[in-house]
DNA sequence: TATTGTTATACTCTATAACTATA
DNA sequence: TATAGTTATAGAGTATAACAATA
């Protein structure tokens, strides 16, 4: 079954989980946190593939284009991927021309990742189409909502 | 790097990586969803490994343990889960003698997974582990933020 | 000595198609 | 004709260790 197929199924077939879904479980934090987010990826990628893009290398390549742009190890701390995923991402990109590494001044050993211009171009297309697909997606929350969901993720994903 | 390294290098160096989360995209509700997901993984399945658990297969058991047990089906459905991925849990768990398949009464081609006296048992061993973890992830947040939280995530994992 | 990036490798997870038995 | 479960297989994603260059 293609993800396409599953999702439409899922929607089509969702009223009869209602019972799944109040059984205690269903108000699991962490389960929701996994459904949301499986849904959220699911839209995204689906968003960005006509751009030659996904969820990851679209991250990347938004970061890339950050007035300070970072060093693959903190591409690797900041979307909690291993050094070595970071070296194929950064590869991918960078053999289609959107981002570049560059010597970082302050350390030889470590690479600045930077967008190049085409990479800028992408990167806000990439942003037009996460930022639709994502309004589609919380369609039913208020602005209000959506800055208290904003404020209550940050805090369980940045534990301080 | 380890999954154990990596969490904790990122909690060591997670003061390093602030100009990155205020760089715009450090509040895209996708990336927060993506980055609290992770974390709640790693830190569910640490809690349920001492359990031969992981937070899927504590899923699968915890919904067989429902008074309504459900199908295969639905639970592919409900966990997102290609129905061959389903399989595969299944027969991990049944070869444990954590879950049966029973014919459903209603439906000869449908298998209703059942959680077994023993699956009971470690089921809620694993709820108490989860719940636990899942405090120690979500300290700073009130139970009225709590409250909120479930109530907005419902609604994306959900559409109605 | 420790860290950055890299390569290689094995492992897990996911996607896809084909099959069977039932509906 | 469509659906539930199963099997097999290929692809994507992840984990682990070892290495060269640099701190």
């Amino acid at each position: 079954m293609s993800m396409f197929e599953h999702v439409m199924f899922a929607t089509i077939t969702l009223m009869s989980l209602d019972r799944l879904r109040t059984g205690g479980f269903g108000d699991d934090v962490s389960f929701l946190l996994a459904r949301a987010n499986a849904l959220s990826l699911t839209v995204g990628n689906a968003a960005l593939s006509a751009l030659g893009l996904k969820v990851r290398s679209y991250a990347v390549l938004a970061l890339a284009a950050d007035p300070a742009p970072p060093t693959q190890r903190e591409l690797s701390e900041f979307l909690r991927l291993d050094p070595s995923q970071v070296v194929a991402l950064v590869d991918d990109l960078q053999s289609r021309g959107l981002v570049e590494r560059r010597p970082d001044p302050t350390d030889r050993r470590a690479n600045v990742v930077v967008a190049t211009d085409a990479g800028r171009e992408l990167q806000t297309r990439g942003q037009a189409a996460t930022q639709s697909a994502e309004r589609e997606l919380h369609a039913t929350l208020t602005d209000a909502e959506h800055a208290s969901l904003v404020d209550l993720l940050r805090r369980i994903a940045y534990p301080d």
